[in-house]
DNA sequence: ATTAGAAGCGCG
DNA sequence: AAAGCGCGCTTCTAAT
């Protein structure tokens, strides 16, 4: 038994439940313990459609015994709540659960209504769900209190068939937790100064001008089409800007980037130049200013569990991909502080952890696991042991990783027999998973059947080659998956973790309702952002040390959730500061 | 006229 | 250098 057993004993028999859903024109509570799922005794607390009734019965409860809430979607119950100033300690969301769990036992499983996608109806069908009217959109009697309890219900048999209902527990514990953090975050926002980002566009771009382009990127256009001596070109378009490159002599075949850099020709620097400039305008300019900041706060919508893998992802907003350069936006607010906190190499650090492999922990025990594995004797520079490490989880076979994967294989024979294992599953078409159990989709129908052919005693050359590319294709996925979605898992435990710390650091200061960060988080550290391994947290001046030791704490935390007393690091890089900027 | 896909680039 | 994984977003282009 690897997983540290203290996490989660005791705390389910001890924590109610209570089930949420929605019965006709009402919303209605059912109690539930541990094991058997109370009929009958629904207990009606509010006329759909009234927030403010349900918010103030779920605070009463949370008050009283904080319950474990199960309801259907976070994203469709929970922002309803934190509107009305309520935040709740735990829940078990169930449609979030439902995709685990199902994947992990039963790996081909058809589609299933509880696989619906994920809430974009958070804004889309929110107004509608809760609506006193009845409605026929498809898909929401998942949120009745029937279809609830049922699906709760099927849950604990499919929890039971896990092949590790231990893990399987902590893993669907730590993604409802998630939830609840997403819908936190977007209620309270992270904290965006719209005059600082603008300073930032016009210092990169140039002064913002009625119709056309700003000045400098203007500029820098007209210096592009002097270098290739077409004064029309639109630099835009792919297809045209290639050609013009041809005419003026660059011959490249493409109009990328890192192809432009090797070549030697005036236009490339004003080029390159130019297409950061666009970059950055088109992605995070004004316009994504005005459609995105509002009252000083971003909002994006982050999707838990948006990723195959595990890891989130995010729709509306690019929260995933805001660019290094506009962090000096992020800024607290008067009296506040920006906490941010990475994990340095996090997927090394968690592979060697899974792996037990105690030389690649040895060599993970500073801050820079990379430094690490050159004094281990692997590889000379620290620049090489990144290379050769990222090629071992991404399944690297030629350039400089093919040629440095191999070294990292005799020093570190445990952590790589693992990801090799995981490649070899993909590639013949099995399913891996992560430490907690998150199951990797089971091959299409279209691989399986280009594999059968190529096996076939008809196959052309032609078949077995393309056969040969998927099935590596599918092998550096799955090889991947094992390490990614552990990583993703270690960071959830780290927010759930994290986040109830945070809670417990309390209310300060005088009401500081006026904040932007909405009637919960006004007044008290909150998660503001979260980005695969790395946390910002706006937190009262007189608290971010407290929230630092926190995020460190938190961390710790994680590394035994998951890997127990296996000695293997996860540090941290904690600034406190007004701003994100690094 | 709308839409799906590719290119390109930002993030980890 | 951009190789090897996972994403989202904008723009342009080709297909419907």
């Amino acid at each position: 038994m690897r997983v540290h057993p203290r996490a989660h004993r005791g705390v389910r028999a001890l924590t109610p439940s209570v089930v949420l859903g929605r019965a006709g024109d009402d919303i209605v509570a059912v109690a539930r313990d541990a094991d058997a799922i109370a009929e009958g005794d629904a207990e009606r607390i509010a006329r759909a459609g009234d927030d403010a009734a349900l918010a103030r019965w779920v605070a009463a409860r949370e008050e009283a015994d904080a319950p474990r809430w199960v309801w259907s979607d976070t994203a469709v119950w929970y922002p309803r709540l934190l509107a009305e100033g309520v935040r709740v300690a735990r829940c078990d969301d169930l449609r979030l659960r439902h995709r685990i769990l199902h994947h992990a036992v039963t790996p081909d499983a058809s589609a299933h209504p509880w696989d619906a996608a994920p809430a974009e109806s958070e804004v889309a069908t929110q107004p509608a769900l809760f609506d006193v009217e009845p409605t026929r959109v498809a898909g929401e009697s998942m949120h009745d209190l029937d279809a609830t309890v049922d699906e709760a219900r099927a849950q604990q048999g499919l929890l039971a068939r896990a092949e590790d209902p231990s893990r399987m527990r902590l893993l669907l514990a730590a993604e409802s937790a998630g939830a609840l953090v997403a819908a936190e975050m977007r209620a309270a926002g992270l904290p965006w100064d719209v005059r600082r980002h603008d300073a930032i566009l016009t210092e990169a771009l140039g002064p913002r001008r009625g119709g056309g382009l700003p000045a400098r990127m203007e500029e820098t256009a007209a210096r592009v089409r002097e270098a290739l001596g077409d004064p029309r070109v639109s630099l835009d378009s792919p297809p045209r800007l290639l050609r013009a490159l041809r005419n003026a002599g660059v011959h490249v075949d493409s109009t990328s980037k890192w192809e432009l850099a090797e070549h030697d020709h005036p236009v490339v620097a004003p080029l390159l130049e130019y297409k950061s400039m666009a970059r950055l305008l088109t992605a995070n300019g004004w316009s994504w200013l005005d459609e995105w900041v509002h009252e000083g706060r971003f909002r994006p919508v982050y999707v838990p569990g948006g990723v195959v893998t595990g890891r989130w992802a995010s729709s509306g907003g690019g929260a995933l991909q805001i660019p290094r350069a506009l962090r000096g936006a992020v800024r607290a607010d008067a009296g506040w502080r920006i906490v941010s906190a990475d994990v340095a190499q996090l997927e090394p650090r968690v592979l060697a952890g899974m792996a037990r492999d105690e030389r690649m922990a040895r060599a993970a025990a500073g801050a820079d696991l990379y430094e690490g594995i050159v004094a281990s004797g692997a590889v000379a520079t620290r620049a090489e042991a990144k290379i050769a490490v990222l090629g071992a989880m991404y399944g690297a076979t030629t350039g400089d990783a093919g040629r440095l994967v191999p070294r990292l294989r005799k020093v570190f024979p445990a952590a790589m027999a693992l990801v090799d294992a995981a490649a070899r599953t993909g590639e013949d078409g099995g399913v891996v998973r992560t430490w907690l159990g998150r199951t990797s989709p089971a091959p299409d129908p279209a691989w399986v059947q280009q594999q059968a052919r190529a096996s076939g005693s008809d196959a052309s050359a032609a078949d077995e080659t393309r056969a040969r590319r998927a099935a590596r294709d599918r092998g550096r996925f799955t090889r991947n998956f094992v390490v990614q979605g552990t990583a993703a898992e270690w960071s959830l435990a780290w927010l759930a973790d994290l986040r109830l710390r945070l809670a417990a650091l309390g209310a300060v200061g005088a009401d500081r309702s006026a904040s932007a960060s909405g009637p919960v988080f006004s007044r008290r550290p909150h998660l503001a952002f979260f980005l695969h391994d790395e946390v910002l947290v706006h937190a009262p001046a007189d608290l971010a040390d407290d929230v630092a030791a926190a995020i460190r704490s938190a961390a710790d935390a994680a590394g035994r959730l998951l890997f127990g007393t296996f000695p293997i690091d996860f540090p941290l890089d904690v600034r406190i500061d007004e701003s994100a900027a690094k």
